[in-house]
RNA sequence: CGCGGGGUAGAGCAGUUGGUAGCUCGUCGGGCUCAUAACCCGGAGGUCGUUGGUUCAAGUCCAUCCCCCGCAA
């Protein structure tokens, strides 16, 4: 089949790398290349960058519901669109080439979560299960009906970056199975439950922020959720502390403040939560490198400091 | 040339007005203890990121380059 790839991120390259093994013919439709890093490099997005490599056409359009962006697809007449974490919303005119429609890789299970960070926000709800679900993409946001849905089990300290890798193999194994039946005419459309939908918003760099006010399981999910990205913090002072990998305890609790801190390089570095101790394992301080709690207190103290 | 912090022992840091480099941990050896994230004694380990300059003397001042990181995008 002549299949039109429309994805962005390192989660949709399981999936482009199984439609290229399989043998589809292949056009990459992506995002611009973005300014990235300290120096503002531009960088290609990682399907742009497999698909280069791959002698595979590859096309960007800041919006593919514009006019060159419809004109691109049907000049490549795809069979099939792919969508995963595209991230631009398709139009009816886009969604009207392909004349098999348009299927969409999605990691949740949908109608739960739809949106733009799914993984993340399911990790940072506390969810314990969560999975990869594929749909034919309609005009709303991940609203369109049900194809096939993979379920796949979240481990309790595993962080969003850990899950995404997973979720990415997991979604293009699904996607595989999607299409060849497909092919095989025995796909069945499941329309989605609306009074279950849920929706989650695009994942922010304050929703990094900690709350010590809130019990050590949700700053535990909300330090693995946002990692590796956009990272979890808390304030020191006038100092923003990054707080990269948390650990629970069962450590004892009086009357102490919240988010104060106590611990030594021996005994690991702890905060207080509504109700307990989280032990913060991995910590960056700022213009300083990432570092075990231990190692960065062998240098200083933050005995009875108090994180925001 | 977007703003800013930093490169000193294996690790994390300190180093005051320029004058033979310190702290905590680890490590090695010895001791003590029922035991310990315990304690005591002793040792090894650094041409202080690069290159050049100022000076009687530079980790410390100046210049240059390399590398790491936070913010912003």
């Amino acid at each position: 089949m002549r299949i039109a790839f429309l994805g962005t991120p390192e989660f949709a390259l399981p999936s482009l790398e199984m439609l290229r093994t399989i043998g589809h013919t292949l056009a990459v439709f992506t995002q611009p290349d973005r300014p990235v890093g300290r120096h503002a490099t531009l960088t290609p997005p990682p399907t742009k960058a497999y698909a280069l490599e791959h002698d595979i056409p590859v096309f960007q359009f800041e919006k593919i519901r514009l006019p060159e962006g419809v004109a691109a697809l049907k000049d490549f007449a795809p069979d099939l669109m792919v969508t995963a974490a595209f991230g631009q919303l398709l139009s009816a005119e886009n969604l009207a080439i392909p004349r098999l429609g348009c299927i969409n890789v999605h990691g949740s299970l949908l109608p739960k979560y739809r949106g733009a960070a799914p993984i993340q926000w399911a990790i940072i709800d506390g969810e314990t299960e969560t999975g990869v679900t594929t749909m034919m993409t309609a005009i709303g946001m991940d609203t369109g009906d049900i194809l096939l849905v993979d379920q796949i089990a979240i481990d309790p300290d595993e962080t969003a970056g850990e899950l995404f890798e997973r979720m990415a193999v997991l979604g293009a194994e699904t996607l595989r199975r999607t299409i060849s039946a497909l092919e095989a005419g025995t796909l069945i459309r499941i329309p989605q439950d609306e009074s279950q939908a849920t929706k989650c918003p695009m994942l922010k760099k304050e929703h990094g922020k900690l709350d010590f006010s809130q019990s050590c399981a949700s700053v535990h999910n909300r330090v693995r959720g946002t990692n590796p990205w956009p990272g979890a913090y808390a304030m020191l002072g006038d100092e923003v502390l990054k707080i990269h990998k948390t650990q629970k305890t069962d450590h004892a609790i009086c009357e102490e403040p919240l988010g104060i801190l106590k611990g030594s390089a021996k005994s690991g570095l702890f905060v207080r939560c509504a109700d307990g101790w989280l032990e913060i394992v991995e910590l960056q301080a700022t213009g300083g490198k990432r570092m075990r709690a231990k190692d960065y207190l062998l240098g200083r103290s933050l005995e009875g400091k108090v994180l925001l």
